[in-house]
DNA sequence: GTCTATATTTCGATAGAC
DNA sequence: GTCTATCGAAATATAGAC
């Protein structure tokens, strides 16, 4: 491995962490392909040439990036399948989704850096030496929704509460004005739990 | 204008139209930065040259795309404009989102090619001749979810239901196993009515 | 309307000095 | 760790024959 092992361990300041949130920064705005390494090297007051040292390939920026949130993910199904089965394990999703929706609130950047390009992350997953957690990961969320063993109307009001948490806390900018995110976070909750709590009709 | 006018209405199985049905599909599958005018010749069985005949621009195919998408929004919230304000605004949500839920479904491939290259989309509404529609579209859209007159948490369920219902229909594949749309569609329906349907506690 | 051939640009990546 | 200089590939786009 040619990556340097000082900063194996993150350094507040490091050159490397510098890359990184420049990186996250740009790559949400304008797209990862749109996103040149010039561009990059420009805002950090470097050249092209100085991000090599720090990353063997442009895909690795990316790469490491994924991976921190890769890491929740698989945190989250860990405590999904903790849980109990059947019916059990969908009672305990409020639970859950109250959870989901601080790590939501808690990672906003890089969950929009993965909505924003989705087909950029997968072609990490396509490519990499980290293919088989990707797909392990996958394998594991597929089972959660497509299992029978919870009727399928459950699991459809399971993936309308991400929805509805993703598709408000991630909206652009001031959608709603200038409200905090945490008082939006709070208001997610309360409409989420009116989506959860009721039996369908018949 | 180079553009012919034969293809101005359009043609069922025209080149232009079939230009633009694999440039939809592999835009969606791979982005639109990574799909090459070689791409998508290639698949039309014709080379790179061969398109400039029928867009001026790569960038126009994408437009062309988007105007079609571009339109059904400018639908979307002239319908909603056209309903009475305030309370009464909200209380016919439900109807809207119904037919909103259709929308989705009927044009759930357009949908994807947005959503999964926002980056792409955005810069064409930044350099191009239709900059002015674009920038009405998006402050009508703003003045409906950032105006006091419904309150914040009302709006919020609004935004809720919309997430909801794109992050479900639009999710990847079969998390569900083969559920039909049509069938996802109506637990969908029934899942967000709940959403909507409860005041919040307290 | 479609072809071959080519111009032009930009990008990722490497080599080697300092 | 960062620099200058450059390579090689791939992409958009154009020119002009058919």
């Amino acid at each position: 491995m040619s990556v340097p092992a000082r900063t194996t361990r993150r350094e507040a300041g490091s050159t490397r962490e510098r890359i990184l949130d420049i990186a996250l920064e740009l790559f949400t705005e304008q797209g990862y392909e749109k996103t040149s390494l010039r561009n990059i090297a420009e805002r950090l007051g470097t050249t092209k040439a100085a991000l090599y040292y720090h990353f063997e390939r442009k895909e690795d920026i990316l790469l490491e990036l994924h991976l921190r949130l890769h890491a929740l993910g698989w945190d989250a199904l860990s405590e999904l399948e903790a849980l109990p089965d059947g019916a059990a394990r969908l009672a305990a999703w409020p639970g859950v989704l109250d959870h989901f929706i601080d790590q939501v609130v808690g990672n906003r950047e890089l969950l929009l850096l993965h909505q924003r390009n989705p087909s950029a992350v997968e072609a990490l997953g396509r490519s990499e030496r980290n293919q088989a957690d990707n797909d392990d990961l996958e394998a594991r969320f597929h089972r959660l929704f497509a299992s029978e063993e919870i009727p399928l109307a459950d699991r459809v009001r399971m993936a309308c509460s991400i929805g509805a948490t993703v598709g408000t806390l991630l909206a652009p900018g001031d959608i709603f004005g200038d409200v905090p995110i945490d008082e939006l976070a709070g208001l997610v909750r309360e409409s989420v739990r009116g989506l959860l709590g009721e039996a369908p009709p018949g």
